[in-house]
DNA sequence: GCGAAGTTTCGGTAATTCCTGAAACTACAA
DNA sequence: TTGTAGTTTCAGGAATTACCGAAACTTCGC
């Protein structure tokens, strides 16, 4: 296997420095943690496999604060532990696919975040329906309207991350004419 | 004007002070500062127009506070500034029609969020484009796909929020289908 | 059981973000 | 010009969130 120049080598590791930490502050400005933003910006733009304790280098943080973040990108699904076969240690991979990770984040955030909001709206609807009075009535309608709209953009939301990239990005295309 | 029954008016008074606190609580799921959201919730409850004292009062905060997230949320465009003829004294109002709260709050995070990160991305795919090596290839392959992804929602959110309500509802409704 | 390799938990601290209260500032009327 | 009603700024404190480092725990081979 040739050996690519090593001047190009240096760009690469500078370039991909340069992207963990953009990508942090991309996901600070988006309300997410800055180090789960870098790991996982570690983890999409990674060919190999990675432990905890290369993370950890790489990164220059603790285990625990490592472990964490982790888990945490574990538990939105947007990324894997792998176990190799003889082996104790655990490495981690990432769905590197551009499509299906967005799909991930909005079906989990619509489930973090925008069930429990529509919850607390409904109820709130449901406790001033049919007071009387025309304050009451405005109240109500503002709730409602606020209501059914989150209930419109759930859907939308479900179906756009069940759809295959192959439906959705000609269609989006498509749209924008 | 018949006056609406004591009971039904606490009642009232009562939901729309939980929907605030609710409102505080969801903003904060959302990533936006809990008092800049329950400010919000009030004004877009409310029927007449709202001074600073009266916000401060009601939410029982501080005149500095109330101040900074009146401006915050003025120049997101969610409320506007009122003064009345003769008058001095400064008054607010919600914008209160959800599709426009909706345009205005994705144009802004678009203007806030979206474009800063693309173009962080763009400037690390260019300075890593034409390096030789499959390292190289795969990474500048990897940025480009998520710096095109973001083009492309960049697009659409545009042209959402550029629609009317009376098209895009009906639009979104046939879709689900 | 014991030791080695690895994972998880957690108390304390650092960093960040938010809020208050008061002072400074502005605009206007008398 | 002085007084009044209002807005804006800001230093410092409170609250929240993130991070470290080390200890506790788990798993497995010997």
């Amino acid at each position: 296997m040739k050996k690519e120049p090593e001047q190009d080598r240096r760009t690469l590791i500078q370039a991909r420095d340069d992207f963990v930490t953009q990508w942090g502050a991309i996901g600070t400005a988006w309300g997410i943690n800055r180090t789960m933003a870098q790991v996982h910006a570690l983890l999409i733009t990674t060919a190999h496999l990675m432990s905890t304790d290369e993370i950890m280098e790489d990164l220059k943080i603790s285990r625990g604060n490592a472990h964490k973040n982790l888990r945490d990108l574990v538990s939105w699904g947007l990324i894997r532990s792998v176990v190799r076969k003889g082996e104790r240690k655990e490495y981690f991979e990432a769905e590197k696919n551009v499509w299906k990770m967005f799909c991930i984040i909005i079906r989990e955030r619509r489930r973090r975040e925008l069930r429990p909001a529509m919850g607390a709206l409904q109820e709130c609807a449901a406790r001033t329906r049919g007071l009387k009075g025309p304050a009451a009535a405005a109240f109500n309608k503002q709730i409602k309207d606020l209501s059914d709209f989150l209930e419109l953009a759930d859907n939308v939301i479900t179906k756009i991350s069940r759809s295959e990239q192959s439906k959705m990005v000609p269609w989006a295309l498509r749209f924008l004419k």
